[in-house]
DNA sequence: ATTCATAATTAGACCCAACC
DNA sequence: GGTTGGGTCTAATTATGAAT
């Protein structure tokens, strides 16, 4: 069982130790490089810390074990609000896979998420059957995922009837509902599937909000607090743009004034609205329409204000994935991104004006900000990585294996004696 | 306001195999 | 043939800050 936090005298002296550590180690006087080997390093023991197997969990209230199996008969059509279907198709267009078994004997519909976002899996499973299986479990940032399984005669009808109202994947789910009995067909079927993963296919008409707001912008979609204003905006991307396109339309419509754009990143598009009002207006319908997965999410951008700005962003963060946990900017941060980019509009306008040497001076201040910027950066990097291995390892997680270049050995913590565990732990990142 | 670059997580595709 | 439970690999996605 995992100390819990409140008992632990090791949690007592975190944030003792953290500060302690930083009067003996001067951190303004670290240099980048310093910095950036000992992230290295930590991040090298984060990657390796595991979570035990999932056993369950929750949604709406209530506690599922896992596996939760493939139910023996079929949720009724009319057990399904056409609300729900739209939802569930958007958020399928967004998340889900059309996938043959192996040999290509069925063919079955898969939709993966991590597991405190597994409303939407039981709501498939209520509405079309199949089974909710442990995926990944939770190791270093990665969170554990959970994934809902719908094969043979389950898989086919929820094919059918999602195909209805995808936008996107209505033609892979089409060749789902039909798959083939014969051997021959069916391997033309599989090419055919994957030769529309690969392709932009043309996007169908039928948008709505359920669709969009929901189910799409659920599985896809992005609300951001930029670091310099208390604006909203909204993102959507995607690796098919004609769907883009259409979501772009449907907002035209319903959305009379509003702006968005649609450029390109790498091998995906992204669909951008920012202005606030528009993105308020949106995120309210949204939430008309079920939003399931990041209702919380809009509902607090919905209440940013410029007093409570940091705040908002900080909570935010905390809802969403850990991609950029550590590169989030903290309050300091966007003072400092702040400054930067007034320091670069005064050397613009001295450039526009013609006085250069006064333009070069406010260069080098920049060139300055930027360094400090970059250190202070990688400063509070590393402090929230050892904060996080800390409470984690005090959570239960536990280090899988040992790193070829890392010296460090640690047993697991269920198995030693906690104790030790902790110390040995506390001492490496004392050492760091 | 608009667009872009980037990093890291996660989704997606493709496996396999045991079992019912 | 379908269900369950895993695995791996990497492209796609999600999220960010920052440049223009």
């Amino acid at each position: 069982m995992p100390l819990s936090h409140a008992r632990t005298p090791w949690c007592f002296g975190a944030r003792k130790l953290c500060s302690a550590a930083s009067l003996l180690l001067p951190q303004q006087h670290r240099s980048l490089e310093s910095w950036e080997r000992r992230i290295c390093r930590l991040s090298g023991l984060l990657h390796r810390l595991e979570w035990p197997k999932l056993s369950h969990f929750t949604a709406f209230g209530e506690r599922y074990e896992l596996p939760v199996r493939a139910a023996s008969i079929l949720p009724g059509v009319a057990d399904t609000t056409l609300q729900d279907i739209q939802y569930l198709a958007g958020f399928f267009d967004g998340d889900g896979c059309v996938s043959p078994s192996s040999k290509n004997a069925g063919c079955s519909l898969i939709v993966g998420q991590v597991s405190h976002n597994s409303e939407v899996l039981v709501l498939y499973r209520r509405a079309f059957g199949g089974g909710i299986y442990g995926k990944t479990p939770q190791r270093g940032l990665s969170k554990s995922v959970l994934h809902w399984v719908a094969s043979g005669p389950a898989g086919k009808r929820a094919a059918a009837i999602l195909g209805q109202h995808a936008c996107a994947k209505h033609h892979e789910l089409f060749i789902a509902s039909e798959w083939p009995r014969c051997a021959l067909q069916r391997s033309s079927a599989k090419a055919t599937l994957s030769s529309m993963k690969r392709e932009d296919v043309k996007a169908r008409e039928p948008m709505s909000w359920p669709y969009f707001a929901a189910g799409f912008f659920d599985a896809d979609g992005c609300i951001r607090i930029p670091p310099r204003s208390s604006s909203i905006i909204l993102e959507v991307s995607q690796k098919r743009k004609a769907v883009l396109v259409k979501l772009q339309l449907f907002l035209e419509a319903e959305c009379p004034g509003h702006a968005s754009y649609i450029y390109t990143t790498g091998c995906a598009h992204v669909l951008s609205v920012h202005t606030s009002m528009t993105c308020r207006m949106i995120l309210a319908k949204l939430l008309a329409a079920g939003l399931l997965g990041k209702r919380a999410q809009a509902e607090l951008a919905l209440g940013l204000t410029s007093s409570n700005r940091m705040e908002t962003r900080a909570a935010l963060a905390n809802l969403k994935g850990n991609q950029s946990r550590y590169r989030i900017l903290d309050e300091a941060g966007c003072a400092r991104a702040a400054d930067i980019q007034s320091v670069q509009k005064v050397r613009l306008r001295l450039l526009a004006s013609g006085a250069v040497a006064a333009a070069d001076e406010q260069q080098v201040l920049l060139t300055h900000l930027k360094q400090q910027h970059t250190l202070e950066k990688a400063a509070t990097w590393h402090s929230s990585l050892r904060c996080d291995i800390r409470s984690w390892l005090m959570e239960g997680a536990f280090v899988v294996a040992r790193d070829a270049q890392n010296k460090l050995r640690v047993h697991g913590y269920q198995h030693a004696a906690r104790s030790a565990h902790h110390k040995t732990c506390i001492k490496y990142l004392w050492a760091l």
